[in-house]
DNA sequence: TTATTCTATTTGTAGGACAAATGTAACAAA
DNA sequence: TTTGTTACATTTGTCCTACAAATAGAATAA
């Protein structure tokens, strides 16, 4: 088999690079207009289908707006827009799929940090309904969305949208993998719970109602070591 | 002013729907073969200037390959690609940049976890190195890129690549915000001097020699004051 | 001054043409 | 038969022209 060749840059590639970089250079803020399609074409000295092409990559990454007769304007762009259109899990390899885990892992502990500088009474009486509800289901009847509910509105707490966002974004990749590696998370969990390791929600909430905020960093890692071993382990199953 | 018409959704953009949507249906995996250009044209009687136009974001995202006569290929997207394209900081509003600062904060503090997991002796003789040499330089004379390459190295004995990208897209935002808002950062970090809470480099290193996983946290917390200052009080200078 | 109409400009879409690359088949040579 | 070469057909990459749809701004009317 040939090593692949890379290396196939189309003008739309060049063009691309070169509207943003004129921006840049021309320290062009959301609001700004752009040259119009024909005047890059000129600028550029290459087929309008190209100059097209490029632009359209740039609306949907949202860093710009195109309106007839108006033109070309610069838009703040939405972060995360490429990043939610690609996540399906089932194009990722197993190794990518585990630093997702990782940054879960990472985010959930770090976002303790903002989670208890903001938190109020009035968000614990919702987590204590949300915390209810899932305990009148049943830890083992917990769909992966119900427990998601509990995630989201920690994050909610914590107050930064784009965490928000991106915990969102990644969610149907644990789905995935708790479903595609069913036969590693079971015999996890069912270890764990034999250990009597299993750190449910209202573990997690007894922390938060006591503001302790290592006890609660604690109980995220225990919350969360199937993932941790999936990272550490995986193919083999092994707990400590 | 007239409220903002964003519902111009135009061919392309159902296109590019369509054509991730046709990859979920049919279960395509990396390697596998989309339609050419002409069986899409076909398939959703539009022009071929459209499809190329859907293709072309596909292919920036690094969904897909494609090659003249072999036609077009599912890779592995590259999952940041698209983030690291628009992080343009003078794009970005004060309210973004805060929460890029937040997500600093809690890679820096989450990302422990991996780091007192995973760490060995010869990573701590490297930042061992990494301290010595900026100590010769100065704290005060520490360029951000300097300072950066301490923090990579903590990410990468981390070992989860996407945080380490991810941190590394991030890093102009912090560049650029400690220079276009020194007005606010300067006062917080003499106030911060003259109160002796000055965190360094060194100080983080001695944590992690003593693998005291909490005690670094709470001293990577000290050394990013500065932007949890800037989050939360911004534009109000003050110092708890 | 205000409301309406008209016009010119700009993006959105379609379709045709050809160049460049290359997988595949046909063929030739060992 | 196997291997190497050549020719062909297919597919992407680029360019071009044309027209529809929308609309900012000018011209006009009330």
């Amino acid at each position: 088999m040939m090593i692949t060749k890379f290396s196939t840059t189309t003008l739309a590639d060049k063009v691309e690079e070169q509207i943003i970089e004129y921006i840049k250079k021309n320290s062009l803020v959301p609001g700004d207009s752009l040259p119009n399609e024909m005047q890059f074409v000129e600028m550029y000295g290459i087929s309008r289908n190209v100059v097209r092409e490029a632009l359209s990559r740039l609306r949907m990454l949202g860093l710009i707006q195109t309106r007839t007769k108006r033109g070309i304007i610069i838009t703040e762009p939405s972060l995360l827009n490429g990043f939610r259109k690609i996540i399906d899990p089932h194009l990722l390899s197993t190794k990518t799929i585990k630093e997702m885990m990782g940054m879960r892992i990472v985010l959930e502990i770090g976002v303790a940090e903002f989670l208890f500088a903001n938190i109020n009474d009035s968000d614990i009486l919702e987590l204590e309904q949300i915390v209810s509800r899932q305990q009148a289901i049943g830890i083992n009847n917990l769909s992966i969305e119900d427990e998601m509910v509990f995630h989201a509105k920690i994050y909610k707490i914590a107050g930064n949208n784009f965490i928000s966002q991106f915990n969102e974004i990644m969610h149907p990749v644990f789905v995935f993998a708790r479903h595609n590696y069913e036969s590693y998370f079971k015999p996890v969990s069912e270890e764990l719970n034999k250990l009597g390791e299993i750190v449910t929600h209202n573990n997690l909430l007894e922390k938060i109602k006591k503001r302790d905020k290592y006890g609660y960093q604690n109980a995220i890692r225990g919350h969360l070591k199937p993932y941790w071993e999936f990272i550490y382990n995986y193919p083999k199953i092994k707990i400590e």
